[in-house]
DNA sequence: CCTATAATGCTATATTGTATAGCAATCTAA
DNA sequence: TTAGATTGCTATACAATATAGCATTATAGG
């Protein structure tokens, strides 16, 4: 038998809690930055999308972001509702997705907002160490 | 779960994506691997807490885990209702929580669980390279 | 002591994010 | 040509979380 030293903390030594934790936390940022813009996360993550890949359908740009064909009607139709979004027709189903001048400058404007989110999170790394976290994070996940 | 497109990714600077994106996959990890032991994440974060701290109230482990008081009360009611957990009085208003021997048996096969799951998630880092990794995402989400 | 305030446990309800089932129209491949 | 897959969509279900309020009890100040 070994020796068991009492902790107060059980979950100290448990990596999956502290990221829990951090990204509860990160997330919450978030989305209170973007509050002010009137865009959920998920719409942002959207508007980045389209601007970096325009012309993906929707189903497209769920699978790249995990989010189910069912769940994306909603979120483009309110996109496109206000403004931000526009689509093309492509074939009798899909429709290609761009976004107007308006989603542009929303676009921008979260550009801004999540770099001020950012920093704010985690500007007290090093640069070096906040791109060397973004591997490790990135090899864990992907793959 | 979903296909990954190949793509130009406008997240890929992100820390804050990420972390999201590996909490979410550690998260389903964690809950598939409590599924046998049909206990949910929050419910064997309960009984991790109770062992670690006997006695506490349900609104202090509340705190100690970020769930509402009003969300912990149907959370203790299911522990007890199974045998996991039993309570006794403090006062007229508090009751002092305790694991019952089922309630550690089930603990020590959760342990056995998290160990397991932790070690797919984050067996391809070098234990140092883990702590580290524990020390920097701690100091990012406490204080 | 008495009383105002706070804490505890709880119910009921709302909200949110996500998952499942199924449908009509359309495309694709055998 | 036709079986099967894909797209967009509606409706619905579910789980986690948040809010409001209540009865009981504890605590602190006068």
């Amino acid at each position: 038998m070994h020796q068991k030293i009492p902790c107060k903390n059980p979950f100290e030594h448990l990596l999956g809690y502290h990221l829990r934790r951090l990204s509860m936390l990160v997330m919450a940022d978030f989305t209170e930055a973007l509050a002010p813009l009137d865009l959920k996360p998920a719409e942002a993550s959207i508007l980045y999308i389209i601007h970096a890949r325009a012309g993906l359908t929707q189903s497209e740009i769920g699978k790249m972001l995990g989010i189910q064909r069912a769940n994306m009607a909603p979120l483009i139709a309110g996109l496109m509702h206000r403004g931000l979004v526009q689509r093309q027709k492509v074939d009798g189903r899909s429709q290609a997705l761009t976004l107007t001048a308006a989603g542009e400058t929303a676009r921008l404007a979260t550009i801004a907002a999540n770099a001020a989110h950012e920093d704010r999170m985690f500007g007290t790394l090093k640069p070096a160490d906040r791109e060397k976290l973004i591997k490790q994070l990135r090899t864990l996940w992907e793959k």
